[in-house]
DNA sequence: GGGTGGGGTCACGAGATCGTCACAAGCTGG
DNA sequence: CCAGCTTGTGACGATCTCGTGACCCCACCC
């Protein structure tokens, strides 16, 4: 994530708001400077500031559009409709107002990622050679694909969602079966099996991903 | 170019300025007259109030999204900040606050369609021996060309596309009949039948490229 | 009017999926 | 050590889902 401010406090408030929504922020201070960063390592998206040193932030845009199609969001101080129009004609994704809310900033920011890496944004997890692709529904052991019914797969969707955490009968059985069936349990315990069966190793003794906490529920192991 | 809003007023000036940019605007006045409009006639990007007599503009932004990823901008009197962040959230693409500029809402509506268009898909695939060129709707197996109906064509490009990934009878149908078809399973399965008998192997056990997640839905083996 | 191609409907056999049950094994507290 | 509980698991039948061939309807074209 590029940030392309000369201003050191609002460089170093953007740092804060973006570390919070899991973005990794590069700062510049000057077009050219944020140019070179972005032709070394180019940046899942820029945000730039209108008024920069040297070039402005819509020339900015427009030399980093020739090569790159990254989100771009704009932030200026001034709200002149001209302004915003040269900036989006430009090639920028977004125009935005100072002040502005953090909150709008970075759903703006991730609706234009959002736009931009539909192809690349992968909700896929990994954890040691086991690999689920929540978007594409397809699980993986060592590579090789694994079948998986409705059933098993929306079970391990829920405990693979909040790995780490404890998930309860109750929980599991409302969220796959639906609420009215919070207290089936026997088929809970079947599906548990059948699906430990499909993705656990073999040979090893106790599970390795789903495990049992006695009395409350399971858990997937982070 | 649908434009959903309960305000005349809005509306008159939204279509001319529209039509002197270049786009035909469809006006409707709630969210259901919305839905149907765009079920029949998928527009290429939708303005929409955040007010409207019946579901208001985000959870309509939402329902869109079910199926389309039209661009989609939001329209309000009120800047307040979670309403912004909601909206976004929902899929909207930009969020635009009364009074506007009619010059930045035109800009952003570009700036919106040329992210769009910017995720052009490869007119041309080919995975083992059958030949898939989107733009000429053309197909080949072994380099002989297969004739398909309109609809085995349409199915075939929206499997290839996501190929890899799980297509939902829901999703499946939606793209290709419509969204207002989602639960006609059977003809969908009368569909793939037909399109397995063109383009499949013959002689083989089971299909090679379109296979079945029971319960689920279909799949283009990657 | 007849022919043709596309597409929806229906019925039925085959197969996949799911819940139930029975039983073995393990843990726990007395 | 034992009774009582929970859990894991294999077998099995009921049920749902899928694929498929046959048929019909409709629009279009000669």
């Amino acid at each position: 994530m590029l940030v392309v401010d000369d201003e050191p406090q609002i460089v170093r408030a953007l740092k804060v708001v973006l570390r919070e929504a899991g973005f990794e922020a590069v700062p510049a201070e000057t077009a050219s400077e944020a140019l070179d960063l972005a032709a070394v390592r180019p940046p899942e998206a820029a945000i730039v500031d209108l008024v920069l040193p040297d070039l402005d932030g819509v020339e900015l845009t427009r030399r980093l559009r020739e090569w790159s199609e990254m989100p771009i969001l704009v932030l200026s101080a001034v709200g002149e409709e001209e302004q915003k129009v040269r900036a989006l004609e430009a090639g920028a994704d977004d125009y935005i107002t100072k002040p502005f809310g953090t909150l709008e900033l970075v759903a703006r920011l991730q609706a234009a990622l959002r736009r931009a890496g539909r192809a690349e944004e992968e909700p896929s997890i990994e954890v040691e050679g086991l690999e689920i692709d929540l978007a594409a529904r397809v699980v993986r052991r060592e590579g090789e694909p694994i079948h998986l019914t409705p059933i098993e797969f929306d079970l391990l969707r829920a405990l693979v969602r909040n790995r780490g955490r404890l998930m309860t009968h109750r929980k599991l059985l409302a969220e796959v079966w639906g609420p009215e069936y919070v207290d089936d349990i026997q088929p809970l315990r079947t599906h548990i099996a059948r699906l430990r069966a499909k993705i656990e190793p073999e040979g090893v003794a106790g599970p390795r991903y789903i495990v049992t906490d006695p009395g409350v529920g399971y858990r997937f192991s982070a």
